[in-house]
This record gives C-alpha cells, sequence and structure tokens, in this order.
DNA sequence: TTATCCATGTAAGAAGTTACATGATTGA
DNA sequence: TCAATCATGTAACTTCTTACATGGATAA
C-alpha cells in the first residue's frame, strides 16, 4: 500500500483535488498516514494515466485550473483489490521514544521540557480528534477516530504518571527516603553531567 | 535522527556487532522503532570512518569475522549531540487502519478474520513487552517499555470493545430493532457490490 | 509588510528495503 | 531434508521528502 492507494481511499469519499486530498489526510487520517504534496500529484497523474480516476478542470481566475478527480468503476475495483492484500505491519517511528531511551545522558530540565511538549501534543491532538468525533461519521471513520483517542488518552495518562522515570527523580527519591509525591518540576536540579 | 544514530544509540549501551545490534532492536525498541541490516551495516562503516566507533575483529571458525564494535568518547559527544535536537513528531504508518477506514467495501468475515489476526498479534507483543519488564532494565528502558504495554493495552481494549463499528453489524442491529448482541461473525454477510 | 491560504507541479536527493552473494551449524 | 541461526556485505530499486518554480488574494 503507497499514496497511490491512499488517494484511491480518499476519493471513495468523494471527489476532490490534489490539494484537498491532503487537507483531508489531515482530518481522521492524520493519525495514521501522512503524504506530501510532491507525493500526491504524481500519484493522481499515475492514477489518470491508469484510467482509475478521471479528472475534470474547474477553471479558477488568477490561479492554476483547480483538477478535480473521481474515482472511476475500475478504480473502485483497485482499491478494493489493494485493501484485500494481507495488510503490512504498522510501522511506527518516534524520535521522542528513542530521546526517552536515552534520557540519562541529557540534562534533566530539557528532558523535563520535551515531555511538557509532549503531553500538549497530545491534548490538542485529543482536542481535534474529539472535534472530529463530534462530526458526522460513517461507522468506519468513528471506528479509527476512537482508536486514536483511546490510544492516545492512554499513552498521555501512561506518561503523566511515570515521567519521573526519565526525569532522574526516581534515583533522588530513592536517595531522600523513598517518597511518592511527584517532585515539583519547577525545581532546578542540576543536569546530569555529560560523562563523555 | 536516522539508522546511524540508533547504532550510537545501542552502542552507548555497550559494545555489538551489526549482528546483535539488529536483535537489540527486536528487544525494547520494537514498538518505535526498526531497521535492516542493509541500512544497519552500511551505518556501521560510516560511523567507524568517522572514528564515532572502534572495531574489533573476533575470528570464527567457519564464519566471517564477528566485528564487535565500540562507542568512542567522539561517539558519545555525537550522540548528545543528535539526541539534544528537537525530536521530529512520530511517523505512525498503519495499513491496518486504512483498510479499517474503508472496511465497508469488504465482506465482513474477511473485517472480522483481520481484527482477529490483530487482537492476537497485540497479545503476543504484550506478552513479549511483559517478559522484557521482568528483565533488569534501568528507568528509561522501563519507560519505555511501559509506554507500548500501555498503549497497545488501550488499542487492544479499544478494538474488542468496538470491533462491530467495522463489521457491518452496527447497521444490522439497527434494522434489527437495536439489540446490542454481537452477531455471529461466521454468518455469510454479501459484500457490498462495487456500486460503480 | 509579512505570512498564510489557495493551487499545481518538477527535480534532486535522502533514506531505507529487498534481493542477492556466501556458507557452516543445528534442530525439527 | 528443510528451515532457521549466525555473520557480513553490496547493488539495485522504491518511496517519499524537500526545495524550488509560479503567483494572486487575504488577513494580521
Amino acid at each position: 500500500m503507497d499514496v497511490r492507494t491512499l488517494c484511491l481511499g480518499i476519493l471513495a469519499l468523494g471527489p476532490a483535488s490534489g490539494y484537498e486530498i491532503k487537507k483531508r489526510l489531515e482530518g481522521p487520517f492524520r493519525h495514521f498516514y501522512d503524504a506530501s504534496f510532491g507525493s500526491i500529484y504524481p500519484a493522481l497523474s499515475r492514477l489518470l494515466h491508469e484510467r482509475l480516476v478521471s479528472c475534470a478542470h474547474e477553471a479558477q481566475s488568477n490561479r492554476p485550473d483547480k483538477k478535480v478527480y473521481t474515482l472511476t468503476p475500475a478504480g473502485r475495483f483497485e482499491l478494493v483489490r489493494e485493501l484485500s492484500a494481507e495488510p503490512t505491519p504498522d510501522r511506527l517511528r518516534s524520535e521522542f521514544l528513542v530521546v526517552m531511551m536515552f534520557a540519562d545522558l541529557l540534562p534533566t530540565r530539557h528532558v523535563a521540557s520535551l515531555v511538557d511538549a509532549r503531553l500538549t501534543w497530545y491534548r490538542e491532538t485529543l482536542d481535534k480528534l474529539h472535534d472530529l468525533q463530534a462530526c458526522e461519521l460513517n461507522p468506519q471513520q468513528r471506528f479509527v477516530v476512537g482508536y486514536g483517542i483511546a490510544a492516545y488518552t492512554a499513552e498521555l495518562q501512561y506518561i503523566e504518571e511515570n515521567r519521573h522515570l526519565v526525569e532522574g527523580t526516581a534515583l533522588l527519591a530513592q536517595l531522600a527516603g523513598g517518597t511518592e509525591r511527584p517532585a515539583p518540576l519547577a525545581e532546578p536540579l542540576p543536569a546530569n553531567p555529560a560523562q563523555g
């Protein structure tokens, strides 16, 4: 499965231009697939050449023609064929988690600010997903949006409850006598000196 | 961040050969990063050339020499430098979720078998992560393993509770008068005929 | 006056995968 | 006898991103 298939899928929900496809990918899809213009436009050209989509030109003043693509019957057939293949395993690439893995090499306050930024990102993304959920969605769309909400909510809560593991307070708490109070975040702990 | 940085990180945990680096990526890293031999070996060559790692040859009978790489002080410095950069946003690519998004185009029994396979995968992966948790891990490793467990547990539960949204039983339940009994999975519903 | 939205497209390059090449050992 | 494990490496290929090219309208 590639961007080409993804375009077929988006077009199965209704005609759209390349620009609009990109925008729609930022809706319910955003948390599990993305694509840039540089991959969408060539994919649409190819689909047109394969006659899997048709194209209507809408003239616009002072702008390039808007090209509205529509799925053809052959395109719908091809989409079903692609969707019938065994899905490959999910692939997640998270630089955040890599950095957390080696958080002991970084100043605690830097790690804390990365964690804060991550939590903010989760809250903003969850807001957007909740907004989406309020729209009229078909059951499949509700499924994938709900999936995103479930996953992000769990991740947010986990990080809130376990950030001490990467912020060096676990060791400090042990040394101090093992209280379970969360350490105040603003406390200017000395950074781990780079030991290399 | 790329495979090169990832190799530096793995080597920060102790010397290893290219083969062993690949194996270690299948441990606590597996749920948020992966790399093939075809990217690891060239990365190590480059790191050696840059003097960020050193290499000891262990002769082996009837096998290519095992090349054990060790992080140099310059390598550790470079790792810290890379980790200090702003992490790019997570990138998830899930063909499973794309297929679920268009589940109405596929036979219900096919969707059900994909969902079952997914649930099995979650249970197996969670077992492995729980095994990892039982090992001696540093706090950062406990953080990322726990993160994986939290995320996958939530996703597993969500799918168990909401699979009806993609298995076509929502509509059937409405037509039948809104019972909440799960419909029998084996029921041979006709696929949506391609309406093109 | 600066940035963002709209709107399409190309070209160069990065980054990684897959397949291939080699080959003994071990377990099913 | 067949597959997997151990062990390294190259080359061709795929796929996608980034930067560029164009340019008016609109909002801060």
